[in-house]
DNA sequence: CAACTAAACGGACTTTACCCCGTTTATATT
DNA sequence: AATATAAACGGGGTAAAGTCCGTTTAGTTG
């Protein structure tokens, strides 16, 4: 009688065959990935080169954009071992600023070079970056609390500079040129700026930086 | 022989039969929308109560987003005018450092208030943002211009200042609970921020405030 | 007014994401 | 091993966006 004391949410087993087809999946999907780009793999394609039904592919994905999704977390979870674990100054070892601005810059890289799977995995659900955000809002406010600035209210202040991260990143994945200079063509420095909003606010001290929510 | 000088571009002059059925179709649209949501709004229904045929919609539009993108500009025309001459502190006659403000509150507000339809102005169309972020960016500029801070790279500036203000905007449109808050469920003031942020920059004076593009 | 032309129109057709549900199968239990 | 059952599978079916192209029509020119 050593019932799960969880009767709701999903099996906790993954069944072997559903495990062999959903790598089989990723797998067949990062090679149509390569061959044409993102927008040419249709869900019919993908299904038959896997040797597998349609039903199949939505069961376990939901959507077109869950399996791109499940392609970028898979990166994100190396991503994330990096911050939680990595070296310096990513990763434990580095001050607190240090390691928001490369935790910054990092993000900035992974996404934009990932920016086809990225753009696929927001297609008809643009709800997509919630739980990215909150990953970050949620790396933001651990460091904040190390830092020990003299702010009263760091779980807002954690959420002000999730959004100035994530924000104009979304905008830049969204459409690069809205970004870009048009007198000489270059796409804004996204990482340089996070850097200097990082700076500014341990400059500034125990006063008030980017206010908090009311 | 009074050609105009441009062969290329779209004829400048809208057939008469075109523009009753472009207007047609927008306030179908309108109705559709109150009715049932925008979600519900398909292209065959609209054309059919228009009285029109599906190929008319998408030559007048180009998509279905582009339907709703329409019906944005529409308000997005009115809410211009109060920028270029309404009365202060959104139009001119107040300060540059409050216009800034002001313009960031309103627009805000704008979206928020027709959320839903600048969802499905982004559906499939993620790049929608781009027209807008671009006037954002002008007005930005040009008030920037007359605020004559000791800013080398005014362009630069003001490209930064709109990702600062779209950016965060565009994430909280596409998923509002990312930046809400986990204890009260409070949304995060977008406003109040961007205040804050216009604040410090006219604050600090002819230094370096957020940093222009290399 | 008649001829002409470029634009607008209509609706069948194609494509593709996603749903449904009868069938099969992995796994636990005895 | 036999049985039971919850999960996985398959692929035909549906809905809706977007395309194509033959037909109609507004506006222009002589």
């Amino acid at each position: 009688m050593d019932r799960p004391v969880v009767p709701l949410g999903r099996p906790r087993t993954e069944r072997a065959d559903a495990k062999r087809n959903r790598l089989r999946l990723l797998a067949v999907v990062r090679e149509m990935l390569e061959e044409c780009g993102a927008e040419h793999v249709t869900m019919d394609a993908l299904a038959e080169r896997a040797g597998l039904g349609k039903g199949t592919v939505f069961r376990r994905f939901g959507s077109r954009a869950g399996i791109f999704k499940a392609l970028l977390e898979e990166e994100a979870r190396r991503f994330q071992e990096l911050v939680l674990s990595g070296p310096p100054p990513l990763g434990p070892g580095a001050g607190p600023a240090e390691r928001l601005i490369a935790y910054g810059r990092v993000r900035i890289g992974f996404l934009t070079d990932n920016l086809a799977v990225a753009r696929a995995a927001m297609d008809r659900d643009v709800a997509a970056p919630a739980v990215e955000v909150d990953m970050t809002r949620l790396h933001i406010r651990m460091l904040l609390g190390q830092a020990d600035l003299g702010v009263r209210d760091v779980e807002g202040l954690a959420l002000q500079l999730s959004a100035a991260l994530e924000g104009p990143l979304l905008l830049y994945m969204a459409s690069p040129q809205a970004l870009t200079d048009a007198r000489d063509g270059g796409a804004m420095r996204l990482a340089d700026a996070w850097q200097d909003l990082v700076e500014r606010l341990f400059r500034a001290g125990p006063e008030q930086p980017p206010r908090g929510p009311e």
